[in-house]
RNA sequence: GGGCGGUUAGCUCAGCUGGUAGAGCAGUGGACUUUUAAUCCAUUGGUCGCGAGUUCGAAUCUCGCACCGCCUACCA
């Protein structure tokens, strides 16, 4: 790794003979007067004006003389002479402009010939329809709001080239349509879930995203430092200590959506910073969850794609009917005809056939943990359609309730769609003595070297003892859920800014 | 972390067994008053990712490095 991650002090201008064209028309421009004006008020978005006027025929077009003002960015531009077309986009689509020396004179439309693809310009002018039913603008006045020195890439193929896209996604927003509408489908689905807890009476709350004791889940946080305290602080790995604190606190009914940071691999699932929906409700269970997560789902898929019933790398996916339940062993067998009930209760059968897959066994683990492992070599990736598996083991779980019946398991559903782990709930330990014995084995197994086991925090035990209520948590991971509903197979595709090496 | 692939003009890509770099788009100049990735004519533009090596000669072969992508491992 390299220790030179600061930013270079010395700009470093990389220029070519494009952007050296652009840049002396810029300076032409400062000549005439100020090339970067304020003033314009644009109107009318391009989509509002397809949705008003796109269903006019011609001839009545012409008799409403509508007029509009929009302005954009030159995504293409066809100069014939005395009449040129031009389609500018704006936040909302795109729209076509006509510009013609009748329209805005010849010194004008001379001008405009020499504005590129990227300027920023604005227009006002009155609707039309081409001979070919294109709804346009006849330009009557015409002007360049800002000079763009870079050129767009290609206005065919746009973008292929992945790392770009990333890098200055700044770029692909403008050029790749599909990348401006995963993210705005982000953005709905975010606010869809916002309102679903809203409505419900949950309160939005934002708890510290940089925690003296990380906490709330098995993983690796980041560490830094705060100067003035001189302490160590690391950024949060979950926020699920802090909201059952305001749960017994009297919050009865709290979420945050919120960035978590785990260092740990990037990969096309797996981003450093990765966002969160964590939420929590007193006087509930585990079950009353998978109820409210089945609806929450499915009214999301509704909201984002149209349907409950949505597309994933190929496959379909439905979230109108309730999804099924299982328990790991259930799965298993459910899904691998090898397997019955009775040797996944084997604890012999169960180690050759860990052993056989080469993945490894401690002599403490127990039938849980065995069948746990098995499940995520043999089944996860088969649960396509949305399925709860249910009772996991403790040792896995120290943050949720044992089961009465069967105190080896927890009162703890997953939820996966299309072989991966979209959300995980459980009924919330909140024996404030059994939380502390299981804070004790983490930090013992953090002690014998597992730098992903949780610390002893004694604070939260410290709450617990002033009673939290029977509490149901849930977590959602909102990135991967968004690439479920945009059909996305890299979690890069609905983070704007993902994280890259330096350049 | 491991394996495989990629990196050539601003963008999208060719470039064979080594012989000194090419197209389309964009740009520039010209023609064209309803185009649709407009068209037509002319034309500018390159440290072939970086660094070594082999060779008379390397975009091309070898090695190292960097970055990206895909698969895989841990995790959400």
């Amino acid at each position: 790794m390299s220790e030179n991650n600061n930013p270079s002090p010395v700009e470093v201008i990389d220029t070519n003979q494009i952007i050296e064209e652009r840049r002396s028309k810029l300076s032409k421009l400062r000549e005439a007067g100020n090339p970067f004006p304020n003033d314009f008020e644009r109107k009318d978005l391009a989509q509002e004006i397809h949705d008003k006027y796109g269903t006019q025929d011609k001839e009545n077009l012409e008799e409403l003389d509508a007029s509009a003002i929009v302005a954009g960015r030159i995504m293409l531009k066809r100069v014939m002479g005395k009449a040129s077309f031009a389609t500018i986009q704006d936040m909302s689509g795109q729209i076509q402009l006509y510009i013609n020396n009748a329209g805005i004179g010849d010194e004008e439309h001379s001008a405009f010939k020499h504005w590129d693809l990227g300027d920023i310009i604005g227009a006002s002018g009155v609707l039309f329809k081409t001979k070919t039913g294109e709804l346009s603008i006849r330009v009557n006045s015409l002007r360049l709001l800002t000079k763009s020195l870079r050129p767009l890439p290609e206005k065919f193929h746009g973008l292929t080239d992945q790392e770009q896209r990333y890098r200055q996604r700044y770029v692909d927003l403008i050029v790749t349509p599909e990348a401006k509408r995963n993210f705005q489908i982000r953005s709905k689905a975010i606010q869809i879930l916002r309102t679903f807890l809203t409505e419900r009476g949950y309160l939005e709350v934002e708890t510290p995203m940089m925690q003296s004791i990380p906490g709330g889940a098995t993983a690796k946080p980041f560490v830094t430092h705060h100067n003035a305290l001189d302490m160590q602080l690391y950024l949060r790995v979950a926020p699920e200590l802090y909201l059952k604190r305001l749960v017994v606190g009297g919050f009865e009914k709290v979420f945050e959506i919120n960035r978590n940071f785990r260092n740990e691999g990037i990969s096309t699932r797996h981003n450093p910073e990765f966002t969160m929906l964590e939420f929590y409700e007193a006087f509930r269970d585990y079950r009353y969850l998978m109820n409210l997560t089945e609806t929450m789902l499915k009214e999301l898929a509704e909201a984002c794609v149209g349907s409950a019933q949505i597309t994933y790398q190929g496959h379909t996916i439905d979230f109108a009917q309730p999804f099924q339940r299982l328990t790991m062993s259930e799965a298993i067998s459910a899904h691998n005809g090898q397997f019955s009930s009775d040797n996944l209760n084997d604890l012999e059968f169960l180690r050759a056939e860990l052993a056989k897959r080469k993945i490894t066994c401690f002599s403490t683990d127990e039938i849980g943990m065995l069948q746990l492992k098995l499940f995520e070599e043999t089944t996860e990736e088969k649960l396509i359609q949305p399925t709860f598996i249910v009772a996991h083991p403790k040792d896995v779980s120290p943050l949720a309730r044992s089961n009465d019946k069967n105190p080896e398991v927890t009162d703890r559903f997953e939820l996966f769609v299309a072989g991966r782990e979209i959300a995980n709930g459980f009924s919330e330990l909140n024996d404030s003595e059994d939380q502390a014995q299981r804070f004790k084995s983490q930090a013992e197994a953090k002690a014998q070297g597992d730098d992903e086991a949780m610390f002893y925090d004694s604070d939260y035990i410290r709450a617990l003892e002033y009673g939290m209520p029977p509490t149901a948590g849930e977590g959602i991971g909102i990135d991967r859920l968004i690439m479920l509903l945009t059909d996305s197979a890299s979690i890069r595709e609905v983070i704007l800014f993902p994280q890259m090496r330096s350049e």
